[in-house]
DNA sequence: TCGCTACGAGACGGTACAGTACTGTTATGG
DNA sequence: CCATAACAGTACTGTACCGTCTCGTAGCGA
């Protein structure tokens, strides 16, 4: 691949992204991206036929991964590690300031529904394969299974809305509480 | 008051309200209030000096109240009742809408920041209160009452969520089961 | 009824932005 | 070394929008 390409492609996606984080959409504008960048605006549409495409791409780029290392740790161990790795998520200052910014964008615009749709499929696979152990091993109640995203919510709930509120910070200890609260829940109705 | 002019605003807010709920932020021009609810243009900037502070009154106007029937009911009640009420904020389907955009418009514009930060009091002193009820009963620890912001997140956190990520349903029913899983999460640190 | 004020209509200037077109330059890979 | 492709620079068109302005009309309250 030509060095010129990445080189142009980095520069324009760290000045977007920039742009994105302090002013929001609407401060992202190709005339911003080649004044901040340098890149001259034929070299960008180039490379993004729209400044849609721009925005989506950068959003992508900027996705967090949401991976877990895999191995058969047991459940409670597993849902600390996702909840932290979500904390982690929201608490990055860039991430931090995309995630509403998609929130909202993706009502209108069908290419960043799918970024948004792919991040919660993939955030519900994991969920669920952590989950079928922790049922299999007695330690959450079956229905969980049911509907998983709205588990989600019970158990990840508040890291996100921590993060997008920013009443409160978001850091391993408030993730462990979640965890903590969400599996006492489950040992009192398994209990009954 | 000239019953014209509650006429012209009513039929401002209203049209600007639609026009951000369907198109967001950037939807709600001047211009398309003008065309859509048929006030002139110079009647619209007689009432309003700028679009911003259009934008400022329409999210004023749909805030949701955050109120409570206050009696002396028993905490789990009133927490109960709280949860109710913000899922049923979140689910109107309007300020489930504004709300994302509330959030990210907050970070640049001053006047939506003070809107946030007042509904943001508002939660505060609420759940304070109940809260303090129930450090009273010894439903709950003494500790929530440390960082009341972090409460709210890990009490009421998954209702916000589920509103804004449109994952899963926003209903008495989850309200009902964040409020169980919180106060499970009470009992388990208080009985140790 | 009458004066005051809100209103409708719309032209207008200024600006910001998306996207195109063209020219000359520079770096890359063969 | 050289052909090629990527690049910088920039002028340009068209459009959308904000905010101002003027003028004539219509509804309100006293």
């Amino acid at each position: 691949m030509d060095p010129r390409v990445a080189r142009t492609r980095q520069a324009v996606l760290d000045t977007a992204t920039e742009l994105l984080v302090e002013g929001g959409p609407s401060a992202l504008t190709m005339d911003a991206v080649v004044a901040r960048s340098g890149v001259a605006k034929s070299t960008l549409y180039r490379h993004w036929e729209t400044r849609d495409a721009l925005v989506a791409d950068v959003f992508d780029a900027c996705a967090p991964a949401l991976d877990l290392p895999e191995g058969d740790v047991p459940c409670e161990e597993a849902l600390r590690a996702m909840a932290r790795g979500l904390a982690r998520s929201m608490a990055d200052e860039q991430w931090n300031r995309l995630a509403p910014a998609l929130i909202l964008l993706s009502r209108q615009h069908p290419e960043l529904a799918d970024i948004d749709s792919e991040m919660k499929q993939r955030q519900h696979e994991l969920t669920e394969a952590i989950l079928r152990r922790g049922v299999e091993d007695g330690v959450v109640e079956t229905s969980v299974l049911d509907d998983v995203n709205r588990t989600i919510a019970l158990l990840a709930g508040p890291v996100i809305f921590a993060g997008l509120s920013a009443m409160t910070p978001v850091d391993d200890d408030l993730a462990d509480r979640c965890v903590d609260q969400f599996l006492a829940g489950q040992r009192a109705t398994l209990s009954t």
